[in-house]
DNA sequence: GGATAAATACTAGTATACAAGTGGTCGGAC
DNA sequence: GTCCGACCACTTGTATACTAGTATTTATCC
């Protein structure tokens, strides 16, 4: 797993007490996300607030407030005496995060279509050759990071900054899904190929093209789900 | 404030361990929330864990969790060494949240337009119904409740319970609105005669027209801010 | 009386101990 | 060999004590 983090709080050793450090919650709850979301900690698999703590360095306490955020975002599911798990893969859970992306995501785009200028126009130019190297090295994980920014600079073009936060955490499920996916070969060109489309409805300001193109981008992953499954029946929960 | 709760935990007294009480964390939150909403926790107002926790009965422990929940809400500022702040109205955040509602609930009720049956009609008509007589009384606490439950019914027609809570969260910052200006003369009038319209475009199978209703009555709260700020000028944050 | 420094009170973040409840294992009875 | 009950290990939820940092108060000096 990962090792101890600098955090405020009480460390095992007093080798020098380090002035002004972050909360270590917001850490831990981006740090487990992240594991979570590329599998390392499967659907199904149990943690334990003891051990987390253990392997990460700290005590139980800033554990259990990432987990409670975890919860929120439906990624783990607390059992009171029991444990706490990672979440399976829900078919509901998709589909209901899917809406809610689609809702936001095609709403902020179509703001983002009348509002772009040439500074924002660069900044998504800038990430989409980003993006290409990333998928011409093959490298999942920067392409991914690289997607994510794509798509807040996608709402954040709304003037909403709002949006992305609850969006991000909206759509958990579906990041977990897409990381499955992405294992499959040539799949990161036709992503890129796909932002491409989005940013050029954007710049030519075109709402409609905007929210089309994007819809299709952001359902292109529900295709995916019968073959994921195929692939990994153990993540999705029982019918 | 609010009295001790029933909860799970070391009580006070050793009179009799009852067994089997919920977690406190998610009751605390609730409560917390309702008083931010109804503004007995004013704009501005420090909160302090320890105080909170001695009034309600419990330790500092639940009371973090209700105020990261809240927190995440941004219905609270939490300043570490400092305090804990309720939250001022900040226009901004108050235009993101309502571009966020906006984006869930008009896509939520043109899906309920659909999909709308007699039994979901039936579901609406006895709130409506309830709404009136609410109105008829006066009543606001009730009726809020009752706005809130009909809001939560459009979304839920559209066939995926994840949208509510998503939305309840995000728009915290508009109910805040809303409560205060529902102490304006002869609003709840108005108010239901909207969510009749909005009704009567879902039953209708009418998707453009449920929008457009829904749209209009979301924003009339934001057309109250100018007022409630000059009657309440010290619950807004400085420019 | 005003300015400055030290002391104090207070805070959130954290670690640790305690309590209630769950599930698994083991031993005894049939 | 199987079933049942007791015991134990483990869990989460919570209370309490400790730590680092901030703001206010108090004491001292000019």
């Amino acid at each position: 797993m990962v090792e101890p983090i600098p955090i405020r709080g009480r460390e095992a050793s007093d080798a020098g007490r380090r002035p002004g450090r972050a909360p270590a919650g917001p850490y831990l709850y981006a740090a487990l996300r992240d594991l979570i979301v590329r599998a390392e900690l499967t659907p199904g698999e149990r943690l334990s607030e003891a051990e987390l703590g253990e392997r990460l360095g700290v005590s139980r306490t800033p554990i259990r407030e990432a987990l409670g955020r975890l919860r929120d975002d439906r990624l783990v599911e607390v059992r009171p005496q029991i444990g706490t798990f990672v979440a399976r893969i829900s078919p509901a859970a998709v589909a209901d995060a899917q809406f809610i992306r689609e809702a936001l995501e095609c709403t902020a785009v179509r703001v983002a279509a009348e509002l772009a200028d040439e500074e924002s126009m660069a900044q998504l130019e800038e990430n989409l050759r980003a993006q290409e190297r990333s998928s011409d090295r093959a490298d999942i994980d920067s392409w991914q990071l690289l997607d994510d920014t794509f798509h807040r600079h996608l709402c954040d073009l709304s003037g909403h900054p709002a949006v992305w936060p609850v969006n991000e955490r909206a759509k958990s499920h579906l990041i977990r899904l897409r990381r499955l996916s992405l294992s499959m070969p040539d799949y990161l060109p036709t992503m890129v190929e796909a932002h491409r489309a989005i940013a050029a409805a954007v710049e030519q300001h075109d709402p409609d093209g905007a929210e089309e193109s994007l819809r299709e981008h952001l359902r292109d992953v529900l295709r995916e789900v019968p073959r994921i499954r195929e692939q990994h029946p153990d993540y999705f929960e029982e019918p």
